[in-house]
DNA sequence: AATTACATGTAAGCGGTTACATGATTGT
DNA sequence: ACAATCATGTAACCGCTTACATGTAATT
């Protein structure tokens, strides 16, 4: 379900966009928070048009369809950000790592942490870089496309700040008990 | 593949276990790291068998079958620990209502925060619990059982704990600019 | 005798990934 | 001509959720 909720999102922030346009985005903008194929969107668009939360305004070359929300999108997307508790399904790799790690001999913990903490540095110069391209480009066209995914982008950073730090704690007391 | 990854974390913690006890450490220890209803366990454990990564040590009453990893199981978790980038595919469900909710009218969003911030409060608050709980408590006859799953836990207070922050900030930053 | 907890499974369906497949337009 | 990019779709498969289904042992 909420990878409707996402196309609804990013057709409210664009105004109109193609499958295509909305492929890319989950490649680049949303990427760090939602992740979603081709293969995936396409058809999600079709059921999403038969259900009349959004309509083929216009079809433009190469057979490409340009999307827009309907009010009863609107609605739908509404109602879900006010009404639904995220009760993300605790499913991460890098906890399960976490946890598994004490299993192992001091050595092979230590690099294991270690490569979860040199993942977490490169995802986190991406995310800044990201962050001050954001702040410090000329506005673009589309109205709300500024601020619309900072929040999120806050978050990311932060989250992936935290597990850098949680590694470093971590390497530091598995090697103090050796 | 992490569903068999935890199972056999789980057996090498415990030495030995039934379908039944895997399901329940799920519901409980495991919990705030990995997910997975007996549904899921009992069919993956057969597989795990057939591939021999476990073997039906014994069968005790009612049926029940206590499972035992192999060395082959062994060698399969530390190669996962020790080989596999914890590549989680970011599909974070409070990650998406941070990103959609500045297309919400300042009241609206300020709602979801809240709301996103007091379940992150419940969250802390059981975290914490288990916390205190594992550290107070009489260690327990087997071995491993004390230290094991600690890191994880460290990881997921310092991650709701991160979370509830954000939304404290995200809040001031939406009501600032109404 | 009835209820609860123990204990194991199967089946339908959904969401997501990977691979397959096709064709149009633009740039070199 | 050739390659890259634009653009849309389908099919097979896997992991997970929900619901269905069955039976045993201990407790009240």
């Amino acid at each position: 379900m909420s990878l409707r909720i996402a196309l609804l999102g990013l057709l409210t922030a664009y105004g109109s966009a193609s499958g295509y346009d909305l492929a890319k985005s989950f490649e680049k903008s949303v990427a760090h928070v939602w992740q979603a194929g081709h293969s995936q969107i396409y058809p999600e668009l079709a059921k999403m048009a038969s259900d009349g939360l959004v309509t083929v305004e216009a079809e433009g070359a190469r057979g490409r369809k340009i999307y827009t929300i309907t009010a009863e999108g609107r609605a739908e997307l509404r109602e879900w950000l006010l009404g639904h508790d995220p009760t993300g399904p605790a499913r991460s790799e890098v906890a399960l790592q976490a946890f598994l790690v004490p299993l192992l001999e001091t050595p092979e913990a230590v690099a294991v942490l270690e490569r979860l903490r040199a993942h977490s540095e490169r995802k986190l110069a991406q995310l800044e870089a990201l962050w001050t391209a954001k702040h410090s480009a000329p506005i673009p066209e589309g109205t709300a496309r500024v601020k619309f995914g900072n929040l999120a982008l806050d978050l990311g950073i932060r989250q992936t700040r935290m597990v850098l730090q949680w590694a470093d704690d971590a390497i530091a007391e598995v090697q103090a008990r050796s």
